[in-house]
DNA sequence: TTTATTCATCGTAATATTGCAATATATTAT
DNA sequence: ATAATATATTGCAATATTACGATGAATAAA
């Protein structure tokens, strides 16, 4: 084997794993934190910033893409990066879903 | 090569990434959701929860347990795991703390 | 048209993850 | 002591991820 079983699981927590996935990864929460920063880049800031190969961020930059948490529009031959505010809004409410299940008040009840 | 490259990232970084890796598979999301809800609960129940085999199971609950996200406590023979309140508080505050960095009220500024 | 710039994609090597059967370990019950 | 129960560990196969050099594609500058 050595293929997660997606069936197994409903929707929500596939989704959750799948955001938690792209976050996985420093060099993707470092790109999102120069994006936060910066607003918008391209790759080659990214390269300078890094360190890492071209061909390797512009991976990292098409895994955060895929799930939408990045967006990129051409101009010219460069790519201008930047984050998609509406994904992140819904990330951020997936994880506060998942963090808010738990109530941290009664630490009690822990075995 | 295809070892990550933890040098080139701030601990920050590192940690966030690490955190979010345990949480990146449907079957740890659903260990931890059924933990937020029954409180605790052993192994064995949770491969009749899941459908994963025993081992599938313990190999779970061993990653989540090397971060500290979650405790067992040994009776007899059995394990009792539970959720550690204070190792999930700080992990509500680390993604908290990145999904701030975004001023989400300023959408006109994405590319 | 040629050259330079920027980025994506391909190919490949190294490593990590997922899943499970088989086995080991440890405790409880008979 | 033996059997039953519960979990961890080992070993292995299948698949996924990470990283980067080389190459391709597309635009801009000369």
């Amino acid at each position: 084997m050595g293929i997660t079983q997606t069936h197994l699981f409903t929707d929500a927590q596939n989704e959750l794993a799948n955001v938690a996935k792209a976050l996985a990864h420093p060099a993707r929460i470092a790109i999102i934190q120069y994006l936060i920063k910066t607003n918008t880049c391209i790759n080659g800031d990214l390269v300078q910033e890094l360190g890492l190969a071209q061909a390797t961020i512009s991976q990292h930059l098409r895994e955060l893409k895929e799930i939408d948490i990045i967006q990129g529009t051409i101009e010219g031959t460069k790519v201008n990066y930047c984050i998609n505010p509406e994904k992140w809004n819904s990330i951020k409410s997936l994880f506060l879903g998942l963090f808010d299940q738990f109530n941290s008040n009664n630490p009690s009840t822990c075995c």
